[in-house]
RNA sequence: GGGCGAAUAGCUCAGUUGGGAGAGCGCUUCCCUUACAAGGAAGAAGUCACAGGUUCAAGUCCUGUUUCGCCCA
């Protein structure tokens, strides 16, 4: 073994090995007898990343989760199954390979469909491979001969009888409604997709001529300056959106308006058009906001849309699909949306009905894949009603048959399910599944079903077609969990594996996808997809900054990057255990080092231990345990217990560092150092029987302590195993790999309080003893003399005199381990430990009657400290009657113990000043 | 406007039925001791944002406030 692990010539060669021998697949897991078909089952589906680039650290935290998971599971004995795959993400990807396009000067539309899908299968092909080399990089352990993809044929088969069944129940429907629409995709996107951001504009305040005795309606054409000569009563408005205007159908104020009020059943003349405009109440109008008095655009406002329905107003669209003014909108026709706006408002100018621009912050919608504004637009899409299905899913969670983690988010998912509007499902894309809905020719009707019809189910004719849409990605992404399990045929994975276990992710997607899944598993097949939830946080940068493509040092961030520089063992190990669920991480690189060191620091204790292992017999027997033995196989134990309860409530980042807090400050910093003595020890037939049994118990705690950190590591600690596994004497019966090793189990017996306390009192001597050395400033390496009164731990001590010499750096001929001391010698460095033992180092020449007199005080000042505390609680009536007995009792010990130790502090104070 | 989260050591973060404040990095001193300098030994460092309250006991529970961030409308 090197001296320093090297991830480079490790991980591909182990997880190709891991892939070739099955160990994924959970047929393997039954073969070997790991798992039993009667036995537990435990299935996640991955997150299926979208094919148009390269996976991000979101990613990389997506995977260490989920592989964390699974790789605990499957060791518990689980059948498991971590099922990969990825998805088609229709807009994003069809806008990336638009980009493309872009940039050799071709349009899709110049292209045609056909041509340009197979453009998007090719980009489909290369970035698909690369994401699954990514994710075999970070280790995931899935078995990717499941893997799927949603435009697969099978999932394509989910869709099309989903959609089927939901037609049918009339849970889909088809209508002309206002949508958000995308003018640079030239789609209609769902209301998840319009991301709203704050924008500074502009509200013009305008008005608008209202028909009275004086002025029936303009005399001279618009943009003659005389439009509106002489009206003499108007009805003001406020808009950020002058190019809506000729869209408008109506004015609306409210009653009690003081202005405007007495004008509602007037006629209000529409600048441009000089269509006539009801003028309406309607008490949606805010009357603090503007004028009091709103202009009715609705086709072009979600509002508006509204006020249009309740008034059975015109809707009249004025916008393109590229958002340019259309034929109704007079002059302005064939102006893109803000030329328009420009032009509109300097008309108004002219003709003297723009009272007011005032700079103004309202929010826009955005399309969430481009970053265009949307445009909100009455367009014929498919919508599914998913008022009912998001009823069920509420009652799942309310029930407990799915459970999220954290906790909060239950109530985000509660919120936004209860306030759900209809799905619009429908998308002008070329990229995607196809509505399977097709229009007759003669008769008008639709028709729907599991096959392509050759003809008309209403009027048998063969003059059908398809529409031309496609479904909105995450109408398949929601069938997900049971589509990639074979459903809708009732597959044996569908059967052992649905509902899966898991749904892991990040909380930003909840709505997106997690809703989705639950509505439509629940509505699918009866069932809740998974019985957990479990959301992670965000990946920030180290200053809390969101991690995007445009950032400078973007490499920094990239998991293939920091793989390559330190391991996807320590990438792991970091994102695991930096944060808490639902928590951000501010990824900070130091992190990452000291997650790297971990992973060399137990590469090494590990090879200490297998080089220590040459003419190991295995065998034990001769031997007794030591104390050491029994302490770290005690502690073994109930770290085991500590981090099975952890994990088992899903608490990971704190499992990772109670395992490493063992690995690290119990087994490397004081077994591996206490076993030294019996390795280098003698050849004596005793020597050998003791060098043997502490040769099988640091295999023994090795081993185990793998297992537990296996699925944070799984390189490094497959890696190390395997070592272990060739040097270490009666592996045969071993399994080929840690991963498929059982997860270590308690061993009650095994349990040994009494070598604990014993251990506890050493450690402490020997830390006491060590930070007089650095006080005192004895030279590191030299061995120095000490007086031991021992008290009741004697024999303890003397047994462990050769530890304590070794550890301390004692000489052990000038080492006296007694009962008690009549004599305690002047100059010497008096330490007190628990228990009564005291003990005394007579550093000749070092110690300084003053300075051992002021560290005698501060130790005698904390210790009054905690006397006081303690006498204080226990003073406390209600303390004493009301507490636990145990907390009572565990002030009184600690009271008893801390009064010892003064008592000792005072008389060695006194002895040096007499 | 409504909701949620965060605020703990110089930095990045843990801290789960309420019971003596922790880690990594950084800092100070010493050590290349035959597992490991990506290391070892010893040490310094926090008014747990602020103000109230509940409780024998509050970083932890409740109320309010401040700052930052997110979600929804």
């Amino acid at each position: 073994m090197n001296k320093i692990y090297d991830p480079h010539s490790t991980e591909k060669r182990l997880y190709n090995w891991w892939e070739s021998q099955g160990y994924f697949k959970p047929e393997t897991l039954l073969d070997k007898g790991l798992a039993r078909p009667d036995g537990p089952a435990w299935c996640i589906t991955m997150p299926p990343p979208n094919v148009t680039g390269a996976l991000h650290l979101g990613h990389a935290m997506v995977a260490a989760v989920e592989d964390l998971m699974t790789r605990y599971y499957r060791m518990r004995g689980f059948e498991t199954l971590f099922l990969p795959g990825s998805d088609h993400a229709g807009i994003a990807t069809q806008n990336v390979v638009e980009r493309e396009l872009a940039k050799q000067g071709v349009t899709r539309h110049e292209l045609g469909r056909e041509k340009f899908v197979e453009k998007v299968w090719e980009w489909k092909e290369v970035y698909h491979a690369r994401i699954t080399d990514q994710h075999k990089r970070l280790g995931v352990s899935c078995d990717w001969s499941r893997e799927r993809f949603t435009l697969d044929n099978g999932l394509s088969r989910a869709v099309r009888t989903a959609f089927v069944l939901l037609y049918e129940k009339g849970l889909i429907y088809r209508g002309a409604y206002l949508v958000n629409w995308c003018p640079r995709c030239e789609s209609a996107i769902s209301d998840l997709e319009a991301i709203a951001e704050e924008h500074a504009d502009h509200l013009w305040t305008i008005r608008y001529p209202v028909i009275n005795e004086d002025w029936e309606g303009p005399q001279q054409p618009w943009g003659s300056g005389r439009w509106a000569e002489g009206a003499t009563e108007f009805i003001e408005m406020a808009t950020a959106r002058p190019e809506t205007i000729p869209g408008d159908t109506a004015v609306a104020t409210r009653e009690d308006h003081e202005r405007f009020g007495h004008l509602i059943g007037r006629t209000a003349v529409l600048p441009i058009l000089g269509r006539h405009l009801p003028i309406l109440a309607d008490d949606f109008v805010d009357p603090e906001f503007g004028t009091g008095a709103v202009k009715i655009t609705p086709a072009h406002d979600p509002d508006d849309y509204e006020v249009g329905l309740r008034h059975d107003l015109e809707a009249p669209t004025v916008l393109t699909d590229t958002a340019e003014m259309n034929e109704l909108a007079g002059p302005y026709a064939g102006l893109d949306r803000y030329e328009a706006r420009e032009a509109v408002v300097r008309d108004f100018q002219k003709e003297g009905l723009l009272l007011k621009v005032e700079p103004y912050q309202h929010s826009v919608g955005h399309c969430q894949r481009c970053g265009t504004a949307i445009e909100p637009r009455i367009s014929a899409q498919w919508f599914l009603n998913v008022k009912p299905l998001a009823e069920a899913a509420i009652d799942a969670v309310r029930r407990g048959e799915t459970t999220i983690i954290p906790e909060r988010e239950e109530r985000r998912f509660f919120h936004w399910m209860e306030n759900i509007r209809p799905w619009c499902i429908s998308r002008q894309l070329w990229w995607g599944h196809r509505i399977p809905v097709w229009y007759c020719d003669d008769c008008g009707e639709q028709t729907s079903g599991p096959n392509d019809p050759d003809r008309c189910n209403h009027c048998d004719s063969d003059r059908i077609h398809q529409d031309p849409d496609v479904l909105d990605t995450w109408f398949s992404s929601g069938l997900w969990p049971f589509s990639t399990l074979g459903w809708p045929e009732e597959t044996p994975d569908f059967q052992r594996f649905y509902p899966t276990d898991m749904r892991e992710t990040a909380y930003d997607i909840l709505f997106f996808w997690v809703a989705r899944e639950m509505m439509l598993g629940i509505e699918m097949t009866g069932k809740a997809p998974y019985h957990t939830v479990y959301l992670h946080g965000l990946v920030r940068n180290e200053f809390g900054q969101k991690i995007s493509k445009s950032m400078e040092d973007i490499d920094e961030y990239d998991p293939l990057n920091i793989i390559d520089r330190i391991g996807a063992d320590a990438l792991r190990y970091m994102l695991l255990t930096s944060s808490s669920p639902g928590n951000d991480m501010n990824l900070d690189p130091r992190r990452l080092e000291g997650a790297r060191n971990f992973g060399n620091k137990i590469w090494n204790a590990a090879r200490f231990v297998v080089t220590n292992l040459e003419g190991a017999t295995g065998d034990a027997r001769l031997a007794a345990p030591s104390l050491e033995d029994r302490w770290i196989v005690s502690r073994l134990n109930q770290v085991v217990g500590e981090a099975t309860d952890l994990f088992e409530s899903y608490q990971y980042g704190e499992a990772g560092r109670r395992i490493n807090d063992f690995l690290w400050g119990e087994f490397c910093d004081w077994y591996i150092e206490a076993c030294k003595i019996r390795l280098y020890g003698d050849d004596s037939p005793e020597g050998r029987a003791a060098r043997a049994r502490a040769q099988v118990t640091l295999v023994w705690v090795l081993d185990r302590g793998l297992r537990l950190l296996h699925p944070y590591m799984p390189f490094v600690t497959e890696e190390i195993w395997q070592h272990l596994k060739t040097a270490a004497p009666g592996s045969d019966d071993w399994e080929e790999s840690l991963m498929i090793t059982p997860w270590p189990e308690v061993n009650k017996a095994q349990l040994d309080p009494a070598a604990e306390a014993d251990m506890a009192l050493l450690m402490d001597l020997i830390r006491q003893i060590r930070n007089a050395r650095a006080e005192f400033d004895v030279t590191p390496g030299r061995r120095i003399a000490a007086i031991i009164a021992g008290a009741g731990k004697v024999e303890m001590l003397q047994a462990q005199r050769e530890l304590l010499a070794f550890l301390a750096k004692l000489d052990d001929e000038q080492l006296t381990l007694t009962r008690s001391l009549q004599d305690k010698p002047q100059k010497a460095v008096a330490l007190v430990a628990s228990e009564g033992v005291e003990a005394y180092l007579p550093l000749a020449g070092l110690v300084d009657l003053e300075q051992e007199t002021a560290r005698l005080h501060k130790a005698l000042e904390e210790t009054e400290k905690e006397i006081q505390r303690a006498e204080g609680m226990l003073a406390n009536e209600d303390f004493v009657n009301k507490a636990p007995a145990h907390i009572v009792q565990q002030q009184r010990d600690r009271l008893d113990e801390q009064l010892e130790r003064r008592g000792r502090l005072q008389m060695r104070l006194a002895a040096l000043q007499s």
